[in-house]
DNA sequence: CGGAATCCATGCTGATACTG
DNA sequence: CAGTATCAGCATGGATTCCG
């Protein structure tokens, strides 16, 4: 189910660290920190996510996370908009009003993103099985 | 509590939605939230990806992985054990040896978090560039 | 060698207040 | 409405130390 997507060779296969130009000191781990350092956060996934659908307005944004607070979220649009994940249109009104929409590269990432979900989604309670299972094993822990 | 309910009909659709049980107070979000604790730290990742490759002991992960310390790289391994991800294998020997190798389950979330660290490769320049142009655009920052 | 517990430093996150 | 700045609290990550 899901779009399992590639046929997954390796994980850390050298292709991968050659695609990477990162210039760490690490081979692929390099690539798997840095994504995680963009889109490993806790807001930034789901104010692309919501944005990859339609543009909206500061507070709608607010009012769709809605767990998310002010600081968090001018945070998150911040850092998205410096990495051209989301764009920023200000208009020089009164009362102001900003809209954001999520760029084509910030639409790309939906496509990755959703995989990864699809996994959680699917494995969702196998994992939960898993962790019943060693927490029995484990009760003393 | 009359959430704002869903309003991301692609990104976290309603399937997702329904196939987690997570409980949490969010619609989707609470799906993404999910996978991020999970695989959203700085080590689970790299560590789920060494052991797609091949079976390693404590040492050898600590040694490929290197910038993990020991704790937490006993910890990571701790809890991806926990989530059935990984299979921990301990030989009463002295001195002690124990093999960690990914599971079943484990092995299928190389596919999906392969995509995103695709997207990440294939796209990291365009970042950095949107990311000097940002940088450019407000000096003052 | 592998693991656990403790202690410490840092970062992130959230709440609040103030400005335009 | 949108954004910024400051303060305080919690969580994460790291180093060390002792045990099996």
């Amino acid at each position: 189910m899901t779009t399992t997507d590639a046929a997954a060779p390796r994980f850390a296969d050298h292709p991968l660290a050659s695609a990477s130009t990162c210039s760490s000191d690490e081979p692929a781990s390099g690539v798997i920190r840095d994504v995680l350092s963009r889109v490993g956060d806790k807001w930034s996934l789901l104010v692309v996510g919501l944005l990859d659908d339609r543009s909206l307005r500061f507070t709608e944004l607010q009012r769709k996370v809605d767990g998310i607070s002010h600081r968090m979220l001018t945070q998150t649009l911040r850092n998205l908009e410096r990495d051209g994940l989301v764009s920023r249109t200000a208009y020089p009104e009164i009362p102001p009003r900003v809209e954001y929409a999520a760029t084509d590269l910030g639409r790309s990432l939906a496509a990755p993103v959703l995989g990864l979900v699809g996994w959680a989604a699917a494995n969702h309670e196998a994992i939960t099985a898993a962790r019943d299972t060693y927490d029995d094993a484990a009760p003393g822990a």
